[in-house]
DNA sequence: CATGGTATGTACGGTATCGTACAAAATGGA
DNA sequence: TCCATTTTGTACGATACCGTACATACCATG
């Protein structure tokens, strides 16, 4: 039951906040394509041939340790872009990045993106100000990582999750979910039957359906709201600058 | 005993790495500055007057959660700069900046750092890697708070501080080290002492001396050599890019 | 040298999460 | 319709860390 084409550019906000005049020069260039679940974009230390602008797909920007374990450190939805590291400097990072929900999104190839950005214009200006959103999402995961619950953080990842998908149900199993948190999935099972039973959730074999999205803001801890209202201020007047 | 002027500029690595003519035409614009211990340069959502290039001293940064609580993003020390959201765009930035291990470093009129990024030349190119190589410290920092012991933590912690300051020796509470990292002061205790008995560090009152730094390599997890690799990666060759 | 404030040591019950093991239920494919 | 596989539920001891409380040691200052 995924949402399919048609799609437009402007369904990703990154894209849509671009001066038109920008946008036209791009839009000839960019493919839309499907993102499969899992798909891995980028590995640790792997060069980009493209960079991507999620529509409906939603990606995980995230690290593995030696041992195996792994945590997200940010996703990357129909709000961002993935493949900063490209005009940033360092043409690789130490993330890794695979697609977390399928759906669909624009791609650009590596060296056209590098070339608008290097005009210095409004889309440098806009990718710099993403970028800047991005490094506070980051943040405040390590600081939520260290002080928050296992419930606390499945409720900020579901909502973040949820805004992404404009939807009020996804589909994703605990294991999954676990690995993104870097929890045992046995903590998420435990803490998505509380919310279960307060009423807020229900699921099913990969589906979470909210039933009360009031509910899950009051037991999420502040870093959604504070995430949230970052980037709002980040974009919500970006023409302006 | 404090290391006390004459500074160079190229005692800061970041710039140390421009190149002779940016270099000289910043020079009559660093101020050279005294940053003692606990000034706040930076509060969450505080706007920038200045940029720091740290020498001596070291800044970390960190976010505050309503109860209080804290933890370290990053710290920024004489391989870096402060001041990334200035050129980033957002103006601010949820996150505080105060001074860790007091020394000096040089400042810089944020209007005039913003229009040398804004001339698109080798200054941007360089502080864009940088923010590059700070976004892969911070989710470093993100993996390592779910994963790794407070040992682990502390060790990564102190070679990391140790580098910045090129010394073996530093003064530094453990009250503070715990607000770093963000546990309890006497978990750092625990671990301080387990360091010590096994011979690798040893302290006084406010003061630390690493005896036996390779052993701290040995008790650090992975997360310091990966930043130290990258970091190495990203300017080891920074005047080829 | 005395003293007060700061820094560190230690102890103890409480809790969140882990690691592991296994059972039960749901789903998709044969 | 049945079966194999995946997903979720549950249990239990182990452990790392927390919150709190208080004792001890250090050292700057008078």
């Amino acid at each position: 039951m995924l949402s399919s084409p048609p799609h437009q550019p402007n369904e990703n906000h990154l894209l849509a906040a671009l001066p038109t005049a920008e946008l036209e020069r791009l839009e000839p260039h960019l493919e839309l394509i499907h993102m499969p679940l899992g798909d891995v974009l980028c590995e640790s230390g792997g060069r980009l041939t493209y960079v991507y602008f999620p529509t409906s797909a939603i990606v995980s920007l995230h690290y593995i340790l030696e041992n195996g374990a792994s945590s997200e450190i940010a996703g990357v939805g129909n709000e961002g872009m993935l493949g900063i590291s490209l005009f940033m400097g360092g043409e690789t990072t130490p993330s890794w990045a695979t697609v977390q929900t399928a759906g669909y999104g624009y791609r650009l190839k590596a060296a056209l993106m590098l070339q608008e950005f290097n005009h210095a214009g409004p889309v440098q200006r806009l990718l710099l100000r993403y970028t800047q959103a991005l490094i506070m999402q980051i943040s405040q995961t390590a600081v939520c990582n260290r002080h928050h619950t296992i419930e606390q953080q499945l409720c900020r990842w579901l909502l973040l999750t949820l805004d992404r998908l404009n939807s009020q149900e996804l589909t994703m199993t605990q294991e999954l979910i676990a690995s993104m948190l870097g929890v045992r999935r046995e903590g998420i099972t435990e803490a998505a039957g509380k919310l279960q039973n307060a009423g807020i959730i229900r699921y099913r074999r990969g589906h979470i359906m909210v039933l009360d999205r009031y509910g899950l803001e009051t037991h999420v801890c502040e870093c959604y709201s504070v995430v949230k209202k970052e980037f709002d201020r980040l974009f919500c007047d970006v023409r302006k600058h």
